[in-house]
RNA sequence: GGGUGGGUAGCUCAGGUGGCAGAGCAUCGGCCUUUUAAGCCGGUGGUCGAGGGUUCGAAUCCCUCCCCACUCACCA
């Protein structure tokens, strides 16, 4: 079927013709000596001292201008993107032909020749020698526009990539952001564990879970919606300071924010509260915000953002006193809450309880309006079962979440160490799933068992990479900042019987 | 799942009042030894997202379906 298409036709020809020639299509290595970005640094350094550069460069032809006895072409590595010239009178009458004849856009050469400069003061590499590499059967989006359909530069990365220099800089930076969270971590002491994707009992977080199973155990497995009930017992295991920077996946529906699989940084630290994660989070934005911008300043969708800190802390229910204009704070029902919120325009699903129709409140009247970096702290405990109350306040928890540009980047709280509270919160969430809230989370007795045997207090953190990544590459959707994002799948057609 | 917009050559896009399916780039052939979106001349390339219907005739009108984007719902 696709051997039928001209183009991919031409180019298994052109194939042969280079066997025929006794010339290997698909190489096995180059030796070469320079990156294009160094080529242009060694030309640089060499020429106040007018000595040669010559220089051997791998790389994809993204060009070719052929004048006939000579041809100019673009050379381009992961590095950039180099000028090279070739000439009949360097390469002999059969090295050119088989330039002119049998290389195309789209094949990886290497090259070797001298760094000169042309008349338009252009720095190209004169080839005095060039082997192909890898011969591409396939066009390459064109040159100009480059490649624009979003469904193929999703479905085909490799395409958005080579022909976006943008679209690759953006995961560069996601490669720095991650490495400079790495960077700040280990500098104080935590080390990086891996704990179990398959879950029996999933759990550390409100969500659905993808269901798989074992065929040698013959027993269901969830991937796991969160790390943090098998950190927390490391914590009790003795270690103090761990973290972990792995996917999390969530069986629920896709958006600009929202990705079925996302990467996470979960931390947990021994004898600190969430005010000192809080001093924390500060600083590792700071830290990853200099690192990659060498400035705490940045633009996200047309805002000018500083994420430097301190950031303000507002309570959550002042939040909502603030941007949705209700106070929830008296109420502790259902039923007033509803009648509270019945004037606002509020979609909510007639099960809601109390705790979901505060949490619906702050998504919708207070999230999109914290641009410049703000703490949310002090959550009602009906949200947050893992968390530990608050001192002074058993209606609330110790929990807080950053909020930046308007995303919600993480969450936080003081773990809750009571094995005998914990329980009741997961039994509580228990009657929340008997009544047909999916998302509540099970209880977990090997968990509540770890604490039983005593976890020390600790302070716990998640961060969502995916969103942090967004906010730093200024990227209006998560699909910018994943390689590959889930898209439906294409169907084949079958025709009827 | 709902609403809106979209799917035409390998890529970027025109065409759309029903009447031979187009351009630029890529590709192939010819000319051309300093171009850089090289240029000039000539070709190849299409299930117009899929299937069905109306019609003498459908890329165009109608129905069903698939995929994408935005958005709402759901959710982190």
């Amino acid at each position: 079927m696709e051997e039928k298409q001209e183009l991919y036709k031409q180019r298994t020809e052109k194939l042969a013709r280079i066997g025929e020639l006794g010339e290997e299509p698909f190489r096995y290595s180059y030796s070469r000596t320079h990156t294009v970005r160094q080529a242009y640094e060694r030309y640089e350094e060499n020429k106040a001292g007018s000595s040669d550069t010559n220089v051997k460069l791998a790389g994809r032809l993204v060009a070719l201008r052929s004048h006939g006895k000579s041809t100019f072409a673009d050379l381009k590595d992961d590095s950039g993107k180099i000028q090279i010239f070739f000439g009949l009178q360097d390469l002999g009458q059969e090295k050119y032909e088989f330039l002119a004849k049998l290389v195309n856009i789209g094949d990886f050469i290497g090259v070797e020749g001298g760094v000169f400069t042309t008349r338009t003061n252009q720095v190209t590499v004169r080839v005095q020698n060039f082997s192909l590499l890898t011969k591409s059967l396939r066009p390459l989006p064109e040159k100009w526009h480059g490649l624009k359909d979003i469904e193929t530069r999703l479905r085909q990365r490799y395409l958005d990539l080579l022909s976006n220099d943008e679209v690759r800089e953006i995961f560069r930076k996601r490669s720095g952001i991650i490495k400079s969270i790495r960077e700040f971590l280990d500098a104080r002491a935590y080390i990086e564990v891996e704990t179990p994707m398959l879950h029996p009992i999933p759990g550390g977080a409100t969500a659905r879970p993808f269901v798989t199973h074992h065929n040698a155990l013959d027993r269901d497995l969830y991937l796991r919606v969160a790390p943090e009930l098998y950190l927390k017992r490391l914590i009790v295991g003795g270690f103090e300071q761990v973290y972990e920077i792995n996917r999390n996946f969530r069986n629920e529906g896709l958006s600009p924010r929202h990705n079925p699989e996302f990467t996470m940084l979960e931390l947990y630290h021994a004898y600190v509260d969430y005010e000192y994660v809080m001093s924390l989070v500060e600083e590792m934005i700071n830290h990853v915000a200099r690192t990659l911008n060498g400035s705490t300043t940045l633009t996200y969708q047309g805002n000018a953002i500083d994420v430097k800190a301190p950031w303000p802390r507002m309570p959550f229910f002042q939040a909502i006193r603030q941007f949705a204009g209700v106070d929830m704070e008296p109420i502790s029902d259902a039923d007033a809450a509803r009648e509270a919120v019945s004037n606002l325009t509020l979609d909510l699903d007639p099960s809601a309880g109390y705790g979901k129709i505060c949490d619906e409140l702050l998504k919708t009247y207070v999230r999109p309006n914290l641009i410049s970096p703000t703490f949310i702290v002090d959550y009602p405990v009906e949200l947050s079962p893992l968390a530990k109350s608050k001192r002074g306040n058993p209606r609330l928890v110790e929990r807080f979440q950053p909020f930046i540009g308007g995303l919600e980047i993480g969450n936080a709280f003081s773990e809750l160490n009571d094995p005998i509270e914990q329980r009741r919160r997961f039994e509580s969430q228990m009657k929340l799933r008997e009544r047909g809230d999916e998302e509540a989370q099970r209880l977990d007795e090997d968990f509540v068992t770890a604490l039983e045997y005593g976890m020390p207090p600790a302070g716990g953190l998640g961060i969502g990479i995916d969103r942090l990544v967004m906010l730093l590459t200024d990227s209006s959707t998560i699909k910018d900042v994943v390689l590959f994002p889930q898209l439906r799948t294409v169907t084949e057609t079958v025709p009827e019987e």
